[in-house]
DNA sequence: TTTTAAATGATACAGTTGTATTATTTAAAA
DNA sequence: TTTTAAATAATACAACTGTATCATTTAAAA
C-alpha cells in the first residue's frame, strides 16, 4: 500500500469531499431556481443560497456562472441521455417496447418535469448555442422507426422519413404540452394518442390495456 | 367645425404623438431584443436603444418594466389572434382549407417566428402567468377538426376529441422544430407530413400538389 | 407670435449583479 | 500534536439594473 497514489499529486491531502458532487448538487440547486424562476432568476447567489452554500464556495468550485450554468446544462443532457439509453437496450418485444420507450420521452414524473423545464429554457436562451445541438431524442425515434420497419412490422406502405418526423413532432408537442399543462393533460390520454399513432403504423396492432 | 371634439380634454393640444403607435413600435423593439438576447437581456436601457427613444421617453408610456412586458406580450397574442380568425374565416372547400389553415400555424415568415419565439419566452417565464392562458391555438385545431367531422368528411371511426389532441400537438411540435432548427425542416417536408396526418382522416385524401 | 402640456432628454440613486480579493476554517496526512 | 492545502466565508468593487426627478424641447392651439 503506498502512501500516495498516482492521482495525489500533493504529499497532503486535507479536507477532501467529493468534488464531482458537490459540482453535481449545485447545478441541481441551479435546477431548482431555474424552474422556479426563470434562467434570469438563477443569480450566483440566488443558486448558493438554494445549494446551500456560501458564495465564495461555490466560486470554487465554478469560476464563473456561465460555466456553472454549462456544467448544469451538460448535466441534464447527461441524465436524459442515460434515461433513454437504459429504455433503448431493452430487449422486449418489438412494438410494446417502443411504445412504453415513446411514453417515456414524456416528462412525467416531477424528475423529468424538471428537466426538460431547465432544458427548454437553455434551448430558447442559446446560452451555449444549444439550438445547434442535437438532444437525442430525435435519434431516439430514428432507432425506433427505422428498427420497426427493418423487422417488418410496419405496414409496407409507410414512409419512414416522413413518419420518423411526424412522430417526433408528436412526442416533442405532447412533451411540450404536458409541461405547460399537466393537468389538462392526464397520462391516460398521452397513451391512448401514442397507442392509436403507433397502431396506425403497425401491421399488427397493438392493445392498449397490453402497454 | 368645433375647435376642441370630444377627445379633446384640453384646450391645448402640444405636439401629439400617435400614443398607441408609439407603444406598440416600443413593444416591437422589445420583442426584436427578446428574439436576439431573450427575456433576461431585454432591459429597460436595451429596449430604448433598439427602439431609438430615450430611457425617459420610454418610461413616459410605459410606467414600468412589468407593464411594457406584459403590453409586449399581449401585442403578440392580438397579432397571433387576429392571424388565425383571418385564416378561419375563409370560406373555401373544407379539407383544402383545414390544411392551408394547419400550414399558416407553423411559423415560417420571420415575423410570425420572431411572434413564436417571444410567445416561447413568455410562456416560459410565466411571467403574467401565461402558463395557464390559452394561445387559441388548441381553439383553432378544435374547430377545424370538428367542423370537418360534422361535416361528414372525416372516417367514421375517427374518436374526435383523441385527434384534435393529436393534431394539435403534432402541429405544435412541428412549430417548434422549425422554430430551433429552421434550417433543417423545410416547408416543403411539413407540408408533406400535414398533408399526410390529415389524409389518413380525410374519406377522401386530398393531393398535395392541391395544396 | 405666445401659451400650453405632451414628449423628450439628462442625470441621479439605491439595489443587484458577477467577479475579485482576502482571511478563516476544516480535515487529512505526517 | 503539527503541517498542509482544500474548502469556506466575508467583504469589496465596478458594472448594470429599474426607477425617480427635473429641466428642456417640441408642436398644436389661441
Amino acid at each position: 500500500m503506498v502512501s500516495c497514489p498516482l492521482f495525489c499529486y500533493n504529499r497532503y491531502m486535507p479536507k477532501i469531499v467529493d468534488h464531482e458532487k458537490r459540482k453535481k448538487q449545485i447545478a441541481e440547486a441551479t435546477w431548482t431556481i431555474i424552474v422556479k424562476k426563470g434562467i434570469e432568476g438563477a443569480t450566483v447567489r440566488a443558486i448558493a443560497a438554494e445549494a446551500g452554500v456560501s458564495l465564495g464556495s461555490l466560486r470554487h468550485y465554478f469560476s464563473s456562472q456561465e460555466e456553472l450554468l454549462l456544467y448544469a446544462m451538460d448535466l441534464v443532457k447527461e441524465r436524459v441521455s442515460i434515461r433513454i439509453n437504459r429504455l433503448l437496450q431493452s430487449e422486449d418485444s418489438p412494438e410494446q417496447i417502443s411504445i412504453r420507450i415513446l411514453l417515456e420521452l414524456i416528462p412525467y414524473d416531477a424528475e423529468s418535469q424538471t428537466e426538460m423545464s431547465v432544458w427548454f429554457h437553455f434551448v430558447m436562451n442559446s446560452l451555449p448555442h444549444a439550438r445547434e445541438e442535437e438532444d437525442g431524442i430525435r435519434e431516439g425515434i430514428e432507432r425506433i422507426m427505422t428498427g420497426l420497419f427493418e423487422g417488418g412490422l410496419l405496414k409496407k406502405e409507410v414512409d419512414v422519413n416522413l413518419e420518423i418526423e411526424r412522430l417526433y413532432a408528436l412526442v416533442d408537442g405532447l412533451a411540450l404540452h404536458v409541461m405547460l399543462h399537466p393537468k389538462r393533460l392526464s397520462k391516460e390520454k398521452i397513451k391512448k394518442v401514442i397507442v392509436h399513432h403507433m397502431n396506425t403504423l403497425f401491421h399488427q396492432p397493438v392493445e392498449e390495456a397490453n402497454i
